[in-house]
DNA sequence: TGAATAGTGTCTCTCAGACAGTATACG
DNA sequence: CGTATACTGTCTGAGAGACACTATTCA
C-alpha cells in the first residue's frame, strides 16, 4: 500500500475451506478422512473441503456446505470453530492457494460415511492419522495436529466434551471423552465430584435412567456455562518416567 | 467442487493482513492504531494492515512486513501469532476481502511511533479503544476484542508475558505485565513465588541487579518452558459482588 | 447370590491466598 | 534514623488424587 499508488493492484488469490470432523466411535478419537482420487496427492488421504462456491460466500457458510456435501453432516447441531489460515505459497502444487481450517466436533456417529458425495470418506483413529502411516495430503497433518491440540487444550477449560456425546449423556460417556481425546486414564469416581462441582457445566435432565448391566446411571445435558471454573486439568504428562516405588 | 465441473472455476478473493500489535506503556496496556486518511472509514481508527503484495507473498511474510511498514518494529525480535481470519462478506464496503489477523506483542516502547509511513499512528489505552468511545474501522473492533481475549488467556498458559519485558527483567516488571492485561491487582508476594515455581519459565539473569530506590532486585530472562506447569491462573472474576466482611 | 456399574465419604498432599516479618538499598 | 522496595516464612482453606465403601440393577 506504499509504493506504486497508481499502477499496483492487490493480487487476488484462491481460498479453500477445509474442515476437522472429530467424533467419538467406540471409545475411540476419530477424525473424518477422504481419499484423494485425483491429482495431486491422488490416493492419499486429506481432510474434507473445497474452494468458495463464489467470491461472496461466506467462508462459515462454506464450512456448513462441506459438511453437508462430503460428511452429510447438519452444522447447526454441531460445534464448529474456526481454526485458522493456512496459506504458506506451496502448500498446494497447483498454486496459490489460502486455506481456512475449520474444526468440527461431532457425536459418536455408529455408522461409516456411505452414499455421500466423495468416495472413500472413512473414519480413521487420530492416534493413526498422526502416526505416520497415513499419508495425509497438502499440509494437512499440520492442519489435523493443530485441530487435535485445540481440542485437548479446550477440554481443559470449556464444555467442548458435551459435543461429542447427544444432548443428554452420562458422566460416564463424558469421562470416555476426556480420556480418548487426552489419551489417559482416569479415576471415575475423583471425575464424578470433580465435573459436578464445576458450576454450569452439567445439568440434570430429568430422573431418566439407562439401559446398561449394573447400576442406572442419571442422565445429563450441557449445562449453560461457557467456560470451566474450575477447569479440568489434563494430567500431567512429566509423571511418565514413574517407578512402582 | 461438485457441480458443473466443466465450466465452474473457483472465486479469487482479495486477502489482506491486519496486525494487533499489544504493548505495556507506563504500566498501562496499549494498542497501535492508526488514523484512516481515505475512505471508507476516513477519520476513524484502525489496526495497521494491508493487501498482499503479490499472489506469492507468505501471509506471515506480510505480516512482517506490514509490521516494519506501519510501526517500524522488526518482528524478528517479537512474539507473533495468526489469531485468524476475518472474512464476513460486507465487512470491507469495497467489497470482498479475506483478512488474516495476526497477534504482536512488543516490548514497552517509551515514545510514540513517529516518522512512519502511515499518519497519525499512536499507541491507545486497550480499555479506551474498546469502550466504545473510539471509532474502529471494519471489524477491527471485533478483532481487538478477540486479541486481548486471546493475550489474556495466554498469559495464563504460556509465557507470554516475558514478550512484553525486555530480554531482562525483574519480577515486578513481570507483575505488572499481568496486572496490566488482566487488569487486576496481585500480591507481590504469592506472585514471586508462584512465578519460580514454574519450572523453564524465568531463569536468572546473572547477579545483576536495578536502579531504583529500595532494594535492588534481582534480573531474570525468559526460560525455555513453552507452556508453564502449573499454569498462573487469572483471579476469580465471580468475586466482584465483595462485601467489607 | 455375585458381578457389574453408579455414586459417596474420607484421607493426604499440594497449592493459592492472606499477611507477618526480614533484607538491602537511598536519603 | 525512616522509608521504600525486594524477598522469605507461615498459616489456613480449597482442590487433586488415591481408594474404601455403599447403592442399585441384571442374571
Amino acid at each position: 500500500m506504499t509504493d506504486d499508488e497508481d499502477t499496483w493492484t492487490p493480487p487476488e488469490i484462491l481460498v479453500a475451506v477445509d474442515l476437522v470432523i472429530l467424533t467419538l466411535r467406540a471409545s475411540v478419537f476419530h477424525v473424518l478422512l477422504i481419499e484423494r482420487g485425483i491429482e495431486p496427492f491422488k490416493g492419499a488421504q486429506a481432510l474434507p473441503g473445497g474452494f468458495l462456491n463464489n467470491a461472496e460466500e461466506d467462508i462459515y457458510a462454506a464450512a456448513l456446505r462441506e459438511l453437508r456435501e462430503e460428511a452429510d453432516l447438519d452444522g447447526t447441531d454441531l460445534h464448529i470453530e474456526q481454526l485458522g489460515a493456512y496459506g504458506t505459497p506451496g502448500r498446494d502444487p497447483r498454486g496459490r492457494v489460502l486455506s481456512i481450517a475449520y474444526l468440527a466436533i461431532a457425536p459418536g456417529l455408529p455408522d461409516p460415511v456411505a452414499g455421500t458425495d466423495a468416495s472413500g470418506a472413512a473414519w480413521v483413529p487420530v492416534e493413526r492419522a498422526l502416526s505416520g502411516d497415513v499419508q495425509l495430503a497438502f499440509d494437512h497433518w499440520k492442519i489435523l495436529d493443530d485441530a487435535v491440540e485445540r481440542a485437548r487444550s479446550k477440554l481443559e477449560h470449556t464444555p467442548l466434551a458435551t459435543a461429542f456425546c447427544g444432548t443428554t449423556f452420562t458422566i460416564a460417556d463424558l469421562q470416555e471423552v476426556y480420556e480418548a481425546v487426552w489419551g489417559v486414564d482416569l479415576d471415575p469416581r475423583n471425575f464424578y465430584r470433580k465435573v459436578q462441582r464445576v458450576p454450569g457445566f452439567i445439568e440434570s435432565a430429568g430422573a431418566d435412567r439407562r439401559m446398561t448391566t449394573g447400576r442406572p446411571a442419571r442422565l445429563f445435558r450441557a449445562g449453560p456455562a461457557a467456560t470451566l471454573h474450575p477447569p479440568l486439568t489434563r494430567p500431567d504428562p512429566s509423571n511418565d518416567s514413574e517407578e512402582g516405588r
